[in-house]
DNA sequence: GCCGTTTTCGGCCCGACTGTTTTCAGTCG
């Protein structure tokens, strides 16, 4: 869920245009599709305001530009109404009417929609009839029975809010994707040893490889004569914390993280891994939706459990463009199959026995899961232009790691027989540089003990020479750019070393100064002659702060 | 609120599960 504390229009920082920038206005937007929502307004108008803020989110060219050429309308999406909001933002850093909508919608509300089950049609009827406008308020509500009571509410739904505070208040966001695979691949292994299961596999986010995974989806196919047996079996699973729907085809479960921690196998975890996940409170939760479906439809569930979303729709919209239409049981005739929906619906569906023949049939290749979020891969793939990504294999090394000697998990040595031990050519070591300190504690390398790594490294490699291991380590640094974008270390030191990472670390003076001045300072260190490539460029740690502006 | 080459009105992806419900809205995926 959105976090609440930064609930408001943002202010323009400048004199001149632009007031705004796209991220501004864009998260903008898809706060004011929420509010909408808890507002009651046409459903429809709230889509406008998400695919507004994609829009945006997605636009390459600079939005001064387009702004003041009039061509803001042009962009799909974006018509007069939230044009013209645009336009505003940019030119004067105001918002027409939206103050009015902000001031009217109290936070607290955003976050009762948070409880599983409670969205924002019954959260405006909270706060209209019984004045709940927090999730203080409504567990009082809840406690005392006047829920119930309540015209569309009943004591199933009070129960539930109740426990869904309880769960909110244990819900640890997001898992990184590291940490959600581990647990994804648990889940998947534990269902896929079920008997009669012909095939269970992680779909959603985590498939897509997205930087953080909202929940665990799982495609399950199996004769249907097995499926009441099966979803029995999992039900049975230890460690399930809530059960928030259970039917034919579909089970959402809240899990105990704890059930999924065990890893896999004999595999040895990454070190860093077991770490994180051993971080995250005993308590956490993590939600699984398993989708349970006959092996004949498994690779129609799997393109749509695997999504996204957005994707999805514009797959389905395709297949209408063509007299077709996709759900997750087919690919069929729209005239054929008339006012039939869903399993029926797809009887006489074209035959696909994996995803690519799906994607086939709508006049594209297979497009790769990481591609799936309608942000042009459907028009490259049509076109026949899809980038080949780069895949782990094609990796001969890496500029960027650190050892020891400042913050890493692992000496040099090891890391250099570990990238050899993984079939790369080379590694290049990246320690932090002499300034890097957290709260006086010293982590990056002293100047005057430089040296001593870089005669290691070419211990080192004299060695993998001698021993004709295709083989070589580059003497770098990840070197701190300071707030007025010098870098860290002297000339002398930095013009000895084959590479240097420049990062900006201490957030400070970063934070608190504009796009273009914070652009600027970056621009000079880039310009540094020794600089060879800029280190995490946001700032952001994931799920850990926010990058500057 | 946006969009359109059968369009300026009437669609906008489509389905599972629950219980607020007795024929369907809300929520979620
Ligand atoms: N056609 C269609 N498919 C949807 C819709 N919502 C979700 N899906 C599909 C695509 C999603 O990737 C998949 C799983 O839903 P999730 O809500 O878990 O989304 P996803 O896993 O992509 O992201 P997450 O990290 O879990 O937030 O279900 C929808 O509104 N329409
Ligand atoms: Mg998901
Ligand atoms: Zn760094």
């Amino acid at each position: 869920m959105a976090s609440v504390s930064a609930w408001r229009l943002p202010q323009s920082r400048s004199d001149t245009p632009p007031h705004m920038t796209k991220t501004q206005i864009s998260t903008t937007f898809e706060q004011v599709a929420i509010l909408l929502e808890l507002d009651g307004a046409n459903r429809f108008r709230v889509i406008a305001y998400q695919n507004a803020s994609r829009a945006l989110a997605t636009l390459e060219e600079d939005l001064l530009t387009v702004v003041q050429e009039n061509r803001i309308t042009e962009i799909k999406g974006i018509g007069k109404g939230i044009g013209g909001l645009i336009s505003e933002a940019v030119l004067h850093g105001s918002w027409g009417n939206l103050d009015e909508l902000y001031a009217k919608i109290p936070p607290g509300l955003i976050q009762m929609t948070g409880i599983p089950s409670l969205g924002p049609k019954r959260v405006r009827l909270l706060y209209e009839e019984l004045k709940i406008d927090s999730l203080e308020k409504l567990k009082y509500a809840c406690e005392n029975n006047q829920i119930a009571s309540l015209q569309g509410f009943g004591p199933k739904s009070q129960e539930k809010y109740l426990e869904g505070i309880d769960l909110l208040n244990r819900y640890q966001g997001r898992n990184r994707l590291d940490i959600g695979l581990a647990y994804g691949r648990v889940l998947e292994e534990k269902i896929s040893k079920i008997p009669n299961v012909v095939k269970a596999q992680l779909a959603g986010s985590a498939r897509r490889m997205r930087e953080t995974i909202g929940d665990l989806d799982i495609v399950l196919g199996a004769k249907p004569e097995y499926q009441d047996g099966i979803i029995r079996e999992i039900m049975d699973f230890p460690g399930i914390a809530e059960v928030k729907g259970q039917g034919t085809s579909k089970i959402s479960l809240i899990l105990e993280a704890e059930m999924l921690a065990e890893p896999i196998g004999s595999s040895e975890m990454d070190i860093a891994l077991s770490e994180s996940l051993s971080e995250r409170s005993s308590n956490a939760t993590i939600d699984a939706q398993i989708r349970i479906v006959n092996p004949e439809t498994f690779p129609f569930t799997l393109a749509y459990f695997t999504g996204s979303k957005e994707h999805n729709i514009r797959m389905r919209q395709l297949a209408i463009d063509k007299g077709l239409r996709l759900n997750e049981f087919g690919l069929f005739s729209e005239s054929e199959a008339g006012d039939k929906t869903g399993m029926e619906a797809a009887k006489n569906t074209l035959i696909c026995s994996d995803e690519s023949e799906i994607y086939k049939n709508l006049g594209m290749p297979w497009i790769p899961p990481e591609l799936r979020e309608d942000m042009g891969e459907i028009e490259a793939a049509s076109e026949g232009n899809l980038p080949k990504l780069i895949e782990v294999g094609d990796l001969k090394g890496a500029f960027h790691n650190h050892t020891t000697s400042s913050d890493g998990a692992a000496t040099l040595e090891e890391m250099a027989n570990q990238a050899i031990n993984l079939g790369w050519e080379y590694l290049g070591i990246a320690d932090h540089s002499e300034s890097l300190n957290i709260g006086g504690r010293q982590i990056g390398i002293p100047s005057n003990e430089m040296i001593n790594q870089s005669i290691e490294i070419k211990k080192l490699n004299k060695y993998y020479q001698n021993e004709n291991i295709n083989f070589k380590l580059f003497h770098g640094s990840e070197c701190d750019i300071l707030s007025d974008g010098k870098l860290d270390y002297s000339l002398e030191i930095r013009n000895s070393l084959s590479h240097v990472i420049g990062s900006v670390h201490a957030l400070g003076s970063w934070k608190n100064r504009d796009e273009s001045t914070n652009t600027e300072f970056l621009i000079k260190a880039i310009e540094d002659p020794t600089f060879t490539i800029l280190g995490h460029p946001t700032g952001r740690i994931l799920q850990g702060r926010e990058g500057f502006p």
